[in-house]
DNA sequence: CTCCTCGTGATTGTGCACAAGGTAGAGCGC
DNA sequence: GCGCTCTACCTTGTGCACAATCACGAGGAG
């Protein structure tokens, strides 16, 4: 994370793109918890670049829904209770299994592609140490977007990414058994043998049911972001 | 839409707030066709600020899904196809479903204010002009708007509003024939009913039923966005 | 005649400075 | 002692200027 302060933008990418990312991954790593303010000028001058980009990104992580801006006032991170991740997950469960539905009867999902998928988590079983974790939840992510990608053209996979790439569900498959971790990683399997069948209702079904032992297991799981175990 | 020209910020209100209304509803009404270029310039002398106040404005609308950004070039305004239309069309009313069968067991669905809209719009069931069927489109968006506010705490009114307030959307209400309006306002009576009796199932059926409708409307209708028939 | 290359114009990306507004703190009055 | 008000600082909002990059067109070579 250590990237070129100096020049702050020799290489093709854009100043603004490059603060984008680094505070997501700030805000999803629970480095800038929930409620702390975004100062512009801090991260201005912690990014090296001016505060022109690191407005724009500040917005654009506001259309994301990972802060919220007061006018004048300035923006913080978004602050989740225990309902609105109820709302959340919900609405995850059901784009998701729509995502799954479609998928199955598009004919534009890439099964080779997502058995690939399955055989890589599978081969990480019993994970180590983060960077385990970390791969799984890459491979993961990357098993679910092939879904969105195949369950929708243009406006389900941005949809999607809204509802998925919230708060903690990042860091949800470290918190599996591996007992947990094996059963997610059969349903993965049985989904791609229902999109495979061209399954609608099927693979509908198994997408609900992978994501509400999801909710399960954060829910058994103790806090949120912030301590506050009010 | 003349708006204060000279002074630009004079007023509490904040200059990329307006700058975003204005072009959202410029786009929307077809002043800005599909495909057309929005250049920074153009658009800051046109509403007489700087060109800072309309980038925001302009990632913003990106951000709602009315634009398109390309890095360098600039934004145009968002274009789509008929399948494109499908899959909106799809999501619209699988969310709006979700919302209708939510607000029937939530408990906060106002269904005195979803009656009072629809005394409101059944007054107005033989319109004779363009003000008439603003007015019906505007209480039309209120009581669905209701039913979402009732439906979600947060994350669903705003994935809502994503996926309604698209193209030609807005005009839909204007292609209806007096029969049609008619047994649209009553399947709004029908969702009340649904809401009140608190059956979450019936609400969805009658909200599907009524979006459906709508999409064979809008099918049966011409052209898409560049109607510009004036 | 066609294709490649180079130059020019236009448009966006970034940095910086000033203005407007809000918040927090201290001081004063009740 | 408590509450109000006013002031000073801090943060964001806007305007403007320069730099970087891309698209288009002209010119020349093959």
């Amino acid at each position: 994370m250590v990237d070129r302060v100096a020049p702050a933008g020799t290489r093709g990418e854009q100043a603004v793109d490059r603060v984008h990312a680094v505070l997501r991954a700030e805000i999803l790593d629970g480095v800038r918890p929930a409620g702390s303010r975004l100062r512009e000028e801090e991260i201005a001058e912690a990014q090296g670049t001016s505060r022109t980009p690191v407005r724009e990104a500040i917005r654009r992580l506001a259309g994301d829904g990972l802060a919220v801006l007061a006018p004048r006032r300035g923006a913080e991170v978004v602050a989740w209770d225990e309902e609105d991740l109820d709302e959340l997950f919900d609405l995850r469960v059901l784009l998701e299994g729509h995502a799954a539905a479609r998928a199955a009867t598009s004919g534009r999902a890439d099964t080779a592609r997502l058995s690939e998928l399955c055989d890589r988590m599978e081969a990480l079983r019993r994970p180590t140490g983060d960077r385990d974790y970390a791969e799984i939840t890459r491979l993961n992510l990357a098993f679910h977007r092939e879904v969105h990608r195949a369950g929708g053209r243009r406006v389900l996979p941005d949809l999607v990414a809204r509802v998925v790439e919230g708060p903690l569900v990042h860091s949800t498959l470290r918190r599996y058994s591996p007992d947990r971790l094996d059963r997610s990683f059969a349903q993965h399997r049985d989904l791609v043998a229902a999109v495979e069948a061209g399954d609608a209702e099927w693979a509908r079904a198994v997408m609900t049911a992978h994501l509400r032992a999801a909710r399960e297991v954060v829910r058994a799981a103790v806090p949120l972001s912030v301590p506050a175990p009010t």
